[in-house]
DNA sequence: AAAAGCCCGATTGTTGACAATTTCAACGAC
DNA sequence: GTCGTTGAAATTGTCAACAATCGGGCTTTT
């Protein structure tokens, strides 16, 4: 399922990478916090051979910041950082969409409704909300861009963006606050998508980002204002 | 200038990272041969810890595929990886466009002019054609790339993207072959990027890419076509 | 003769020790 | 009191040796 898929962890610097990658992502190691390699390696019982081979993908994949002769901290992403990301995103799932409209097979279709469907009874039950919106909405998303059939957008997207994308939501604890719009925005996407609609998927999906995008800003706009009274 | 910006190569490893990737992308190291840890160590002139880190950072860009206990190889691009490749770079430089359009200041305005009048001459003066339309074609991408003033983005792009297309273009002598109708459009992107206008720039830029993509289509149906006759 | 199993060489994965660099605190000068 | 210097501790960068794994060739069996 996962575009780098693991197997079954093949070696050492495998597994140390996919669990200080969890790490990361969880909170457990705390965004900003500098990360030391001799205490990591006692931490996952490994030398600091295969843990600095771990250290060195984290860090192509931005989940780390290393500094010359000096250490390896855990990413801190800004609001501003978060912003850029949403710009690329919009460009990528827009043509991710796109291109699921052209390629997507009628077995894949059926599979978005099905999530579709899972997510409106959600909905309905309002049970563990936070929990399913925000997982089940990177799933919505997951199937589109696999259904693009473009292996190097999937990468960019599954292999690069959506972890930064998932330790901002566990780092603010942020849910989706509009999840019935975003259900009514995916179920037209989903539509055009079924009508092999490239064009109106995509602009769909750019919108769909766009006011996720917005919404942050907003936010963020807000959070800042708050700040600067208590600041007085 | 650069993204990763190798300042003076402080490390081994950042040494080593960047003749690899230079030896790799000019087609020194032919695309698809098996390279031994121990030959390139010896080769640089360093142990294999260093180059391992090298080969790591190298496979995260995609220059080098490793297969575990087996070995690495340089990636070798199909015309399938390159049509993915045009795909995801419609989407990303058409949102640079549009961010170049609503964030560049006046001077990167003015540069992109200067690097259009540059172009315009070597188009008259013929001289070294080659070398300068693949090279100053580029240039022209990657100022727009940086006006977007969005680090994620020039980091996909730029950090990752172009040595692959870069590696391509040495592999197969590709020089582009509509050079007059490619600086008709770099002006019109220009001028819509004066004008403020991010969503025509967009268009453009997206135009103009997926123009090159369909061009390298051709190419390939011909080329396939080409092989087919000979095979028979 | 073909196929299956085994052994050996070669390559990669891993480890611990050593070298180089940075940081921080104590000290002294202005 | 502040700033610059110096030294040591701690951390990272690098290296060479050891262990694990894979591929190829040989033997053996049917």
């Amino acid at each position: 399922m996962s575009v780098t898929a693991p197997e079954s962890a093949r070696t050492l610097a495998d597994r140390v990478f996919a669990r200080l990658q969890d790490d990361i992502v969880r909170g457990e190691i705390p965004p900003g916090s500098k990360v030391s390699e001799t205490e990591l390696a006692g931490r996952y019982g490994v030398s600091r051979g295969p843990l600095r081979e771990a250290i060195r993908r984290l860090e192509s994949r931005k989940l780390l910041e290393r500094v010359v002769h000096v250490g390896t901290r855990v990413a801190s992403l800004s609001f501003d950082d978060l912003i850029e990301i949403y710009h690329v995103r919009e460009a990528l799932e827009g043509m991710a969409a796109r291109l699921a409209a052209e390629h997507m097979s009628v077995e894949e279709v059926n599979g978005l409704y099905d999530v579709l469907a899972q997510h409106e009874q959600q909905q309905d039950l309002q049970q563990d909300t936070a929990y399913f919106q925000r997982e089940g909405d990177l799933d919505f998303h997951y199937r589109i861009i696999q259904g693009s059939h473009n292996g190097t957008l999937s990468q960019m997207l599954i292999g690069e963006l959506y972890h930064l994308v998932r330790m901002y939501r566990y780092q603010f604890s942020s849910v989706a606050n509009r999840p019935q719009k975003a259900l009514n925005e995916h179920r037209r996407i989903v539509e055009a998508i079924e009508a092999r609609d490239g064009e109106m998927a995509e602009l769909l999906m750019r919108r769909h980002i766009s006011s996720a995008r917005k919404n942050i800003e907003t936010q963020y706009a807000a959070h800042k204002a708050e700040n600067l009274k208590s600041d007085t």
